[in-house]
DNA sequence: ATCGGTCAAGGGGCA
DNA sequence: TGCCCCTTGACCGAT
């Protein structure tokens, strides 16, 4: 079982996810940008060595418009020695590692561009995590995507378009329930027909449910989570109180996180805890014994 | 130096 | 249809 946080440290006065604007991109200004998103990424890792957080989430914008038109630097190359020695240290500490797309990466998309330039960013998620020489249990986190009125057709285009992608991708991709269109019953109807592992957040489960409990829900994503992809991923959140539902909490509720390590002590997962303070919610669990 | 409008991008929900 | 929300702060031009 292993913990951590999403992306950004709030105790570092650095960030791995620094970008800039389209209109100023230039070879320079991405190879400076990367290099300084690079040194971040070491010192999170160090943070998290010191701190016994094992589960990192690399943010998406380690290098920026990487999966852009725009950018025809080989920055793999360029930076091969720098990822294959921090891919190195995760290894050396056993880190489970993940990256998680953002909304614009929508693999089932109903427009053509938006579909292909989804491979595109997936293929990007895909290289970094390769150029770090990492194994099949780092993942890539996606949501099912888009309905347009007709989920069960939806479905199958996802279906259909993860038979078509690479291996690449394929050996990385992950799916999670998200809080208004594929609950987790949603999912594993997916992963029944291809496959993939499927991950459990337990805020969109609360307000996107299907008839399963907590512990149903989990014992049920945990089947399809196989050797090779590692323990399950799980991600935890509190709802922010009086705010719109899904709003992460901006620190953690303790009472309410031991209510649900209760209703899943028999299962061995991997926890994203995924509020608003990150690794301070996470001290605090780890601070109190409770992971 | 500070401020606030804007940022590559999709989709859903509501008035 | 058009606006807001999510992701989420940080960038950067105006002052």
């Amino acid at each position: 079982m292993r913990i951590g946080y999403p992306c950004i440290n709030r105790s570092l006065d650095c960030i791995a996810s620094s970008t800039f604007r389209l209109k100023s991109y230039s070879e320079e200004k991405l190879k400076k940008t990367v290099e300084s998103n690079l040194d971040c990424l070491e010192r999170m890792i160090d943070y998290n060595l010191e701190n016994r957080m094992f589960f990192l989430r690399i943010t998406s914008d380690l290098v920026p418009f990487a999966s852009h038109e725009v950018c025809d630097f080989d920055w793999q190359k360029h930076f091969s020695e720098r990822l294959s020695s921090i891919g190195e240290k995760f290894r050396d500490h056993n880190f489970r590692v993940s990256m998680h797309p953002g909304q614009y990466t929508v693999l089932n998309s109903n427009k053509n561009d938006v579909y292909h330039k989804s491979i595109n960013d997936l293929e990007y998620h895909a290289d970094v995590l390769d150029a770090m020489n990492l194994d099949t249990t780092a993942k890539i986190n996606i949501h099912v995507g888009g309905v347009y009125d007709d989920k069960e057709k939806s479905k199958m285009r996802f279906i259909k378009r993860y038979k078509d992608i690479s291996k690449k991708i394929k050996r990385r991709l992950v799916i999670e329930n998200d809080e208004k269109s594929y609950s987790v019953k949603d999912c594993l109807d997916i992963s029944k027909e291809i496959g993939i592992p499927v991950t459990f957040d337990n805020l969109h489960h609360s307000i996107n449910g299907s008839h399963y409990s907590v512990e149903d829900a989990l014992g049920e994503v945990s089947r399809t989570w196989n050797h090779k992809d590692g323990p399950p991923i799980v991600h935890y959140s509190s709802q922010l109180t009086g705010k719109r539902t899904g709003r992460h909490a901006d620190t953690i509720d303790l009472e309410d996180f031991e209510g649900f390590l209760e209703k899943t002590r028999k299962y061995d997962f991997d926890l994203m805890i995924e509020i608003k303070d990150k690794e301070k919610s996470v001290k605090k669990i780890i601070e109190n014994s409770l992971f």
